[in-house]
DNA sequence: AACTGCCTCAACCGCACTATT
DNA sequence: AAATAGTGCGGTTGAGGCAGT
């Protein structure tokens, strides 16, 4: 037996709101808040509609201060950013731009943004094989809710022990990817208050032990010193112009065996591990066979992953590796 | 004008998770 | 500890609008 519907299904309408349905439902709302209850708000209003509808209907469409039309350019980046680290957590994403919600960021994803990339892609500007670029557009949502994505267990026994490196200070602070603030506990934890809670600059984050890593996104794990620099930034903090521009969200993904980009190199091994290694404070200049006498040579951890552990002694800001 | 195909986006669905009893 | 209720999230759907023929 399944659990109880969360509404009469025969008694509730369904299909768009008319103007008048919203009119009571941000009447009532504006007058007496939620209530902490959706389920029972409806019939308080003297509304025809499940309890979830009308909460959608409001944090998507009626509430004070959403932003519709057009996103700029700085959302799109924010987007592709957040969008190349954590994967498809349009709540999250949401969170860090003001008056947008997931909705509307999901279809602009999937309907505008996605294609942006693609031409991109088709004007050479972004290598086309590059796992940044494969990641970006094919980057696999989990379809199947029998099989949750990692992120959300909370007791991933798989999740190796780490070391951690030399906190790193920003030498630039114009770019705002800098500082998203990922709090490793929130992504990780099953707490689901993450957009509440996802604002940029909050004291919490700062200062979490450099221990901590997260799992970004289904395959990928994701580390950095403190919280805020455990961040989706490029490590040259430039973005703007020309190539720059393509890199949007892709910065913490290593591709091209060591080419040369915005004077910072990236470098990947041929099993996809990669170092983002910060021209400005780590002149490395590792190419692949460096990278992998690194690896092989660092401490490794057992699993069913491409293992690695970065060099300690090493300043890199921040190393990503995926399964 | 009528038809067709494509696109957009509001809304729905089902599930995971938390809180409460 | 188990059952139930409520909430939030991400994926999907489909009605309506638009452009092209």
């Amino acid at each position: 037996m399944g659990r109880a519907p969360c509404c009469d299904k025969d008694n509730v309408k369904k299909g768009p709101w008319s103007p008048e349905e919203d009119a009571k439902l941000k009447e009532y709302i504006e007058k007496y808040g939620t209530g902490g209850n959706w389920i029972a708000l409806p019939q308080k209003a003297g509304l025809r509609r499940c309890g979830k509808s009308c909460r959608l209907r409001w944090l998507n469409y009626l509430r004070p201060n959403i932003k519709h039309g057009e996103f700029s350019d700085e959302e799109d980046k924010i987007i592709c950013n957040l969008f190349a680290s954590i994967g498809s957590r349009w709540s999250i994403i949401a969170a860090q731009l003001p008056g947008r919600t997931d909705n509307d960021i999901k279809n602009y994803w999937n309907t505008k943004l996605k294609k942006k990339l693609n031409q991109y892609s088709m004007m050479g500007i972004i290598p086309h094989h590059s796992a940044t670029f494969s990641s970006l557009l094919h980057h696999q949502t989990s379809t199947s809710s029998s099989s949750p994505p990692s992120y959300r267990s909370s007791n991933n026994t798989s999740t190796p022990t780490y070391y951690t490196h030399q906190p790193r200070s920003f030498t630039s602070t114009a770019n705002l990817e800098s500082h998203i603030p990922f709090s490793p506990s929130l992504l990780s934890s099953t707490n689901t208050t993450t957009n509440a809670a996802l604002q940029v600059g909050q004291e919490s984050y700062v200062s979490q032990p450099l221990t901590q890593h997260y799992q970004a996104k289904d395959n990928i794990l994701m580390f950095g010193g403190t919280t805020t620099e455990a961040s989706c930034s490029s490590s040259d903090g430039s973005y703007g112009t020309g190539y720059s521009e393509v890199q949007l969200g892709l910065q913490n993904y290593f591709y091209n065996n060591g080419a040369e980009a915005n004077n910072q190199k990236i470098m990947v091994s041929d099993n996809g591990l990669g170092l983002d290694l910060d021209h400005d404070q780590a002149p490395l200049d590792y190419g692949l066979e460096e990278i992998k006498q690194l690896i092989s040579s660092s401490t490794t951890t057992s699993g069913g992953c491409n293992n690695f552990l970065f060099d300690e002694n090493k300043t890199e800001e921040k190393v990503m590796m995926y399964y």
